[in-house]
DNA sequence: AACTTCTATCGTATTATTACGATAGAAGAA
DNA sequence: TTCTTCTATCGTAATAATACGATAGAAGTT
């Protein structure tokens, strides 16, 4: 009890709600459209444009790191971090696939 | 500490961090998986599609009304869920919106 | 080597989420 | 009225998530 019991669940609706809880924070958000408006890794300069401690960043990152929809690449002393573009069109189908499944009704 | 800070992000950021919390659980994944592969209202037998108590499913039905994915009508002893197609369609359009921003990168 | 810079991780406190049994209330059936 | 059915809510327990200061480690600079 209080333990998510993802077991039950079939793989594409854990793998669907992975990516809904990439979403399911502004802060990620934040991140996610930091991301994805530069047309380039973004080094470093993250935290400077949000309202929240390094460390809560880097746990953030972390998250969208271990959920796919991001890649973080060493440069020098800096990490740069940039939109996986694979996982990012994997998502966008998965969700397309979902929505557009919705019947009429009422 | 612990809280999430979410008055300091903007309203859109928070909008769509709520649509991905409604997606962010693989129960609610299934409730809705269910409501929209349906034509119409579903009445009461959404409990006996889950492996979930009674009080766990009403919960995240309930989370799912907040955000205005369903709707619930009271229908005799029975509650009709459905899915709610204005709010699907602009959940549609945000995560759209939100995807096909992303820029190439590295 | 000593210093600076950048980021991940640890430790920890607090709040949120998840889950379920039990109960209450609403509405039709007997 | 009494019974049954259905669903929301209460109470509660346990886990997850959020946030941040402090620290450690990696890498370049002086």
């Amino acid at each position: 009890m209080g333990t998510s019991k993802k077991e039950v669940f079939s793989n594409s609706q854990n793998r669907l709600a992975d990516i809904g809880k990439a979403f399911a924070h502004p802060a990620r958000i934040a991140i996610l459209e930091f991301l994805a408006k530069q047309n380039a890794c973004v080094c470093g300069d993250i935290v400077e444009e949000l309202p929240l401690s390094q460390a809560t960043v880097s746990q953030h990152l972390a998250e969208l790191k271990r959920i796919g929809l991001i890649k973080g690449e060493i440069e020098g002393p800096k990490v740069c971090y940039c939109i996986n573009k694979k996982a990012w069109q994997e998502a966008k189908q998965i969700l397309a696939q979902f929505l557009n499944d919705a019947k009429s009704c009422c």
